[in-house]
DNA sequence: AAGCCACACAACCGCACACTG
DNA sequence: CCAGTGTGCGGTTGTGTGGCT
C-alpha cells in the first residue's frame, strides 16, 4: 500500500513561481512562520501550491539570507574539498557555505565546478591536481600510469582496514544523526569520539598505481588539524559577509590545498603539498568521512557524527 | 534570421528517516 | 511496537537563455 501522496498533483499549480506567489508566500511566512507544518502551509497562505514545493521555494530562494551566484574560490575550495571527502552530501556541504542552500551548491558543482576538476585526471594527474574524482560519490579514480588506463577504485581498495567502516561503523559510536536542518547548520565530523588518526596524516594513503598495493599511510609534516573531523569547528555566523569559518578555511588551506593542489594551478601553495603531490602514483584521502561516504553513498551519516550548532 | 545545441538554474520526484499518536 | 504522516535529502528533469552555425 503506498503512502498517500502529499498533495493532489492535478488540482495544485506547478512549475515556476510568479512574484506575486513569492511575495504571498514571503508574507504569509513573515508572518505566521511556517507552522510547523509545510503540508497545511499553502492551504493556511492561500497558495494553490504543494506544502513541498512551498518548502523548497522558501528554503532555496525566498529566506532572507540566501545569495546566489558570485562563488568564490574558498567557496569552490570547500565544495571540491568537501565533496572529495564526503561526496554528494549537499545538505553538509552546504552547511558550510553560509547562505548557500544544498540546490545551489549541487547546481554548481554539476554546472561548473565539476568540470572543473575532472578533466584534471589523466597521466599527470598529480601533478594536475585533479580531484580525482570519478562518478559517484566517494569514488575516484586512481592515477593513471602513462601506458595503461585508469582504473576506478573505491577506497577500500586503498586504505588500510583500520580506517576502514568496519573500525568506523557508524553502530560503534552510539546515537544521534546529523541535523542539518537548522540553517547555518555546523555539520561536525566530529570524530572526536568516533575516530581520532594515530598520526596527523594518517587518514591520507599513500596507494601505488597496482590496484592492490596498500602502502602503510604516510605521515607527512602538516599541521595537525584538518578540516573535516576538527571537533572544533566553529560555527557560522556572518551570513551576509565572507562568512565562512576562518578556522575551517585554514585547515582547507593546509588539506584542501593538498588535495586540490592544482586546480586552476593557483591552490598549490606550501612545499609540503608540493612535496606530497609530487610522490609517485599517490592518491589521498583526507579524512574518515570521505571514507565512510565512499562505502555508504546511499546512506545516511554514521550515528555520531554530529551537528553541534543550534 | 532560424535552427540547433549546450549550459545554467529552478523545480520536481521518490525515498528514507524522524516524529507522533 | 507499529502505522501514519511530515520533513529532509539527493537525483533527475524541465525550461529558459545565450552562443554558434
Amino acid at each position: 500500500m503506498g503512502r498517500a501522496p502529499c498533495c493532489d498533483k492535478a488540482r495544485v499549480k506547478r512549475g515556476p513561481w510568479s512574484p506575486e506567489e513569492d511575495e504571498q508566500l514571503r508574507a504569509y511566512v513573515r508572518a505566521n512562520g511556517f507552522g510547523g507544518n509545510w503540508i497545511a502551509l499553502p492551504h493556511k497562505a492561500g497558495l494553490n501550491r504543494c506544502g513541498k514545493s512551498c518548502r523548497l521555494r522558501w528554503l532555496n530562494y525566498l529566506r532572507p539570507d540566501i545569495r546566489h551566484g558570485g562563488y568564490t574560490e574558498q567557496e569552490d575550495r570547500v565544495i571540491c574539498s568537501l565533496y572529495a571527502s564526503i561526496g554528494s552530501r549537499w545538505s553538509i556541504i552546504a552547511s558550510k557555505l553560509p547562505g548557500r542552500t544544498d540546490n545551489d551548491v549541487k547546481n554548481y558543482w554539476n554546472t561548473k565546478l565539476k568540470k572543473k576538476a575532472m578533466p584534471m585526471r589523466g597521466p599527470h594527474y598529480h601533478h594536475h591536481a585533479g580531484l580525482g574524482l570519478e562518478a559517484g560519490a566517494g569514488a575516484f579514480s586512481a592515477p593513471a600510469t602513462p601506458s595503461g588506463p585508469t582504473p576506478a577504485r573505491s577506497w577500500s581498495q586503498c586504505v588500510p582496514s583500520t580506517l576502514q567502516p568496519a573500525a568506523l561503523s557508524p553502530a560503534a559510536s552510539g546515537s544521534s544523526s546529523i541535523d542539518t536542518s537548522s540553517s547555518g547548520g555546523d555539520m561536525c565530523f566530529a570524530a572526536a569520539g568516533m575516530y581520532q588518526p594515530p598520526h596527523p596524516m594518517q587518514g591520507f594513503v599513500h596507494v601505488d598505481s597496482s590496484p592492490q598495493t596498500v602502502l602503510a599511510p604516510m605521515p607527512l609534516d602538516v599541521p595537525a588539524a584538518t578540516g573535516i573531523w576538527a571537533p572544533s569547528m566553529p560555527a557560522a555566523s556572518d551570513v551576509g559577509g565572507v562568512a565562512l569559518e576562518d578556522a575551517f578555511l585554514a585547515d582547507l588551506g593546509a588539506y584542501g590545498d593538498l588535495l586540490l593542489g592544482g586546480f586552476g594551478g593557483q591552490l598549490l601553495q606550501d612545499n609540503k603539498a608540493a612535496a606530497a603531490m609530487e610522490l609517485p602514483g599517490a592518491c589521498y584521502f583526507p579524512n574518515m568521512a570521505e571514507m565512510w561516504a565512499a562505502d555508504h553513498a546511499h546512506a545516511k551519516p554514521p550515528q555520531g557524527l554530529c551537528n553541534t550548532s543550534t
